[in-house]
RNA sequence: GAGGGCGUAGCUCAGUAGGUUAGAGCGACAGUUUGUGGAUCUGUAGGUCGUGGGUUCGAGACCCAUCGUUCUCCCCA
């Protein structure tokens, strides 16, 4: 037999992970709640059909595909043969595989709001927690299984969603104490940027090309716009794109400065300097920063977007967002805008254990072990533990007799604060000894008075 | 999809230019101690050196392949 083994990109949690996992979670999620924003929960597995298309040529091919029972059967050979054909001819077969696992949240919640727009209250605020699946190489950071903890709302144009969703994201990473900045471009800009570099449908390939910037230097960019057909004077407009510096307000006076008559610029930085002005109040809009580099993978985003970074360390965004102006119309509603951000709770969780930022508190385990010195005896100490238990007092007893040594050390190990011993001495006179592990302080108590005491 | 590092005891690793029965620390277990742990001491168990082939009188070490793992690029959280 060989050895047990995981698949690749996936993880155990042990007591002590899953605690701060926990921890993470839990905070992300009263913030959620604070702002309005509701649980929803769909399916690890959706039809292949849903997912496909939506992420990209390069996302489609990260999809988990989830192979469908009883290919082998005699009466789908014929079937079955098909799909091996279309795959090899590079096609996605459904004859093979109908379903495929979620890739991320956004496109099944859209797909929910689809099938629900009838019934849903607008605008439609919901949260969600659950782990998403990608057939990527794993390596620092990256995972094959992770959680994503999105917060959308659609149904509204408002930008005062896009106001209220940095402040979670800055209300959360402030409980988390993890020191971070939002970054925040606008599509619209991008847009703009490519009508002035030759035309809307170059907007793919700039956004690309653009994201790399702070990875591979400037020259390699303009060796990709070169490749990709940018003249020589859209490079350079392109290169004074991106070396617009300074601080928020002197960036979008630049940017102004440089493509202040496209229409579409223009707008963005109107709704960018709306979001950020709303937010000077708030003491909070130093971790806000117009980011004109930034571009963001997905192409369903049409307004602004954001993405988080932690301040201090080298590990990739930690979360990100962004507008899209018609989700659901993939799936055949349409006129029905959002907004969404999401957290990568992987990553936050490495970056916090990289600084050591999880509070001592929350590793939280049993109080009392009740040692056990014989059958009679543990009779008694099982009668004590379930009056401690009744109290909301985490116990448990040992449960075989066993040498002193053996039960003082699995305490220790677990780190149970105090141990309990009732031995015969102990039961003639109905007391125990109950001992503090970490102070060595031993105390005599009358059964009457345990439930009573304080741990 | 492309490229690099690493696979030796449960864990962390050593193993010198290929040369006898492959080592250490930690951990585990047992004893010193059938009712008071953490320490010390003593002892015990645990490895077909990831797998398969090749070179050699001789391979843990060298070569090839393969699997696993990890990191970088692409892309992304």
């Amino acid at each position: 037999m060989s050895k047990p083994s995981l698949p690749q990109g996936t993880r155990d949690f042990n007591a002590a992970t899953v605690q701060k996992r926990q921890y993470i979670f839990q905070t992300i999620k009263s913030v959620f709640e604070l702002y309005g924003f509701q649980a929803l929960e769909t399916p690890a597995m959706e039809n292949l059909e849903t997912l496909m298309g939506k992420y990209g040529e390069e996302g489609d091919k990260l999809i988990f595909k989830i192979l469908n029972n009883g290919l082998e059967l005699p009466q789908k050979k014929q079937q079955t043969l098909e799909g091996v054909e279309k795959l090899f001819a590079g096609k996605s077969s459904t004859e093979l595989t109908e379903r495929a696992l979620r890739y991320d949240l956004t496109i099944p919640f859209a797909r929910y709001v689809a099938m629900n727009h009838g019934s849903l209250t607008f605008p439609f605020k919901r949260y969600q927690i659950q782990p998403v699946w990608r057939a990527d190489r794993p390596q620092k950071g990256r995972y094959r299984e992770f959680y994503q903890c999105d917060a959308d709302v659609v149904g509204s144009d408002s930008l005062l969603n896009e106001v209220d969703l940095m402040s979670v994201y800055l209300k959360a990473f402030e409980h988390l104490k993890l020191p971070v900045e939002v970054k925040m471009n606008n599509r619209k800009i991008l847009l703009g940027l490519a009508q002035f570099c030759g035309g809307e449908e170059k907007l793919i390939d700039l956004t690309i090309a653009i994201d790399k910037l702070d990875k591979i230097g400037w020259e390699k960019v303009q060796e990709e716009l070169k490749s990709k057909g940018f003249s020589d004077t859209q490079q350079k407009i392109i290169q004074q794109y991106l070396n617009i510096t300074g601080s928020n307000e002197e960036k979008i006076a630049q940017l102004k400065n440089l493509l202040g008559d496209n229409a579409s610029v223009l707008k963005g930085i109107e709704e960018l300097t709306y979001v950020l002005q709303y937010h000077q109040t708030s003491g909070r809009s130093k971790q806000l920063v117009a980011d004109f580099t930034l571009a963001r993978g997905l192409n369903y985003y049409t307004g602004l977007i954001f993405e988080v970074k932690a301040l201090n360390t080298d590990m990739g965004s930690i979360g990100g967002g962004g507008r899209y102006n018609d989700l659901t119309s993939l799936f055949g509603v349409p006129n029905i805008p959002g907004v969404g951000i999401s957290f990568g709770v992987d990553r936050i969780y490495d970056v916090m254990e990289e600084k050591n930022l999880f509070p001592p508190s929350i590793e939280q385990t049993t109080q009392v072990l009740f040692f056990n010195l014989g059958e009679e005896e543990a009779q008694a100490a099982y009668e004590q533990m379930t009056l401690l238990r009744n109290k909301k007092i985490a116990c448990e007893i040992y449960p075989e007799k066993s040498k002193f040594d053996k039960q003082f050390k699995y305490a220790e190990k677990k780190g149970i604060p105090n141990v309990i011993i009732i031995g015969t001495e102990e039961l003639g006179k109905k007391e125990c000894n109950l001992k503090n592990i970490n102070t060595g302080i031993q105390t005599t108590i009358p059964f009457a008075e345990l439930v009573n005491y304080k741990f």
